[in-house]
DNA sequence: TATTGTTATACTCTATAACTATA
DNA sequence: TATAGTTATAGAGTATAACAATA
């Protein structure tokens, strides 16, 4: 029985995602890639966005933000962007084929990175994680 | 019954982390501060660190980066650096009046935001939180 | 006028490398 | 030589404000 005072939840929180987002990243970026690039990529893959505005808020950035992502990625030679035909200030993002493969490539890191976070876990233990971080951002995102 | 793929564990962190750190940034800003300004503040308060360096390890960043930090809190009149008589290589960071105050601002607002945590939560589950975070960020952290 | 996106600019946090002071 | 810390420089990510293009 101790009465040690519980630990600080929002330093724990940053304390954990800072570790843990280097690790991402330094494993992100062993296969030529970055974490908001990775973010980018996977919105783009498995979101049905109509326009920028919705990407980026998908990502959790602003607009402009997005744009020097999508510029740096351009560059790349990762995406396209033209116009679309039926409202023309809408710019289509389309991933080229280097961007699929870059894509590709990343969602590997994405997914051996996730087992190995669960790896101390059991699935229980995990699904709790989840649920638990899921509530918290919602309590904090969402206006109640 | 359901077979949803479970979310990325890492990009619910960094999403959670995100939501939460901004929320904080703001809570310390409207209280005239700023998170590594009361994580710097809070390690010269609760630990005996003999160093800037173990400073800086303790708020998780590198030296170089730890004295930017301190350079804009000694120009903010927060905090006075002297040589160490005993070890004249050591600078011996000490909080100003001024530095007491905003510290006890700071952890107002840090006790006050960690409530607002806490407040969606049971006990139990806050001490699950913790702990799971806590195994997450010592089994990427640590050397296994 | 409203909406979509870009450009220009700047800020914060961070890092590495080179340097100074001290031992 | 080794250690403590600073300075110089830079880079990533982010943001706001002003702008251009389109509706």
């Amino acid at each position: 029985m101790h009465f040690l005072a519980p630990p600080p939840l929002g330093l724990l929180l940053s304390q954990t995602a800072k570790v843990i987002g280097r690790a991402m990243e330094d494993a992100m970026a062993a296969e030529g890639g970055t974490v908001p690039v990775w973010q980018v990529l996977l919105t783009l893959k498995t979101r049905p966005v109509s326009n920028q505005r919705e990407l980026a808020a998908a990502v959790g950035i602003q607009g402009a933000t997005l744009t020097h992502h999508l510029n740096a990625m351009e560059d790349d030679g990762l995406l396209t962007r033209r116009r679309s035909p039926g409202n023309r200030r809408v710019h289509e993002v389309e991933l080229t084929e280097r961007g699929e493969e870059l894509f590709a490539r990343l969602r590997g890191v994405a997914v051996g990175f996730d087992q190995r976070l669960r790896s101390g876990f059991s699935p229980e233990e995990t699904a709790t994680l989840a649920e638990l971080l899921t509530r918290l951002k919602s309590s904090v995102d969402d206006p109640e």
